[in-house]
DNA sequence: CATATGTCCTGAGAGC
DNA sequence: TGCTCTCAGGACATAT
């Protein structure tokens, strides 16, 4: 499930196609599914080809791949979607291929489940899709001020609302159980609770969680599906504290045991003894 | 307006 | 062994 670590460490691993230009544009053996407000494909084609490509990004959950022209070809893995220069885990999901002139020949995009995308957006269509009436603040740079603002006066509970792309760009499902536990705050506690000492820790936590699963190229499941540009696992789920933890025992405490429950159909994991619902000061 | 729920997708794994 | 069923959670649409 690529979050905000394995994005960006998608976008760190094709650093390598700044400068070259696009000779073709290839949609492979499943294509994606077009959205319904897309571009056609000859339009893709016609405005990125011959385009030399002037930078890489990453905004929250997206690989943007910017065109001197200034439009961008937006990549969105959504649960199961990869960016990849070599060759790919199989043939079956290889979605679309980017040819280049330069050092790297291709940029593939692979998904086992089809959920993502690969999208050209003109300047407005990306400021319209991915400006900040549609995306909070990004994650790995957000103030603790700016966290009070965004969340301080939600009732939702914190591990619902860090979901919200809306309020903060970038954390998942995975990454929002670490950050909490790592942050001692309990998942179910509505953001209202909260006082300031609680969004500085939090904010800590989440830089710390972040830079780190970066540092280790994120997190590869039991399933195996992501994988670097290189198609090689990243490390973090070495590291995980909770995140499909439940009934082990708390590698922190060393006297409770993780539990495991659901808010908003999703899993969320927890330490009881390391994150009390009654907040520590 | 804020918040909650439903939907899409496919393969892994459980259970019989 | 081979079938059926449930589950995983990105973002967005729709409902409350």
């Amino acid at each position: 499930m690529p979050e905000l670590p394995e994005v960006e460490t998608m976008r760190r691993g094709i650093l390598g196609i700044v400068g070259s230009r696009i000779l073709s544009l290839e949609w492979l053996r499943r294509p994606l599914k077009p959205l319904t407000s897309e571009p056609s494909r000859a339009v893709f084609r016609r405005r990125a080809i011959g385009q030399r490509i002037s930078a890489v990004d990453r905004i929250g959950k997206r690989v943007v791949i910017r065109l001197e022209s200034e439009d961008a070809i937006v990549v969105e893995p959504r649960m199961t979607g990869l960016v990849l220069l070599d060759e790919p885990p199989d043939e079956l999901h290889l979605r679309w291929r980017m040819v280049l002139a330069g050092s790297v020949k291709h940029v593939w995009y692979w998904d086992r489940r089809g959920l993502g995308s690969v999208r050209l957006l003109k300047p407005d269509d990306l400021q319209e899709a991915l400006g900040p009436g549609r995306l909070g603040p990004d994650a790995l740079t957000v103030s603790a001020e700016t966290l009070q603002e965004q969340f301080g006066a939600s009732r939702r509970a914190i591990k619902v609302a860090l979901l919200d792309q809306r309020c903060l760009a970038g954390i998942g499902n995975l990454y929002a159980s670490e950050i909490l536990h790592q942050a001692q705050i309990h998942p179910a506690v509505p953001c209202q609770r909260l006082k300031s000492g609680h969004w500085q820790r939090l904010q800590k936590c989440t830089h710390g969680v972040l830079q780190t699963a970066i540092a280790y190229e994120g997190s590869t499941l039991s399933d195996g599906t992501y994988r670097n540009a290189l198609n090689q696992s990243g490390g973090y789920q070495n590291q995980h504290r909770v995140y499909a933890r439940a009934g082990m025992d708390c590698i922190t405490c060393r006297s409770a045991k993780i539990v495991r429950i659901v808010q908003a159909q999703r899993s969320t994991f927890f330490c009881p003894q390391c994150q009390k619902k009654r907040l520590p000061k």
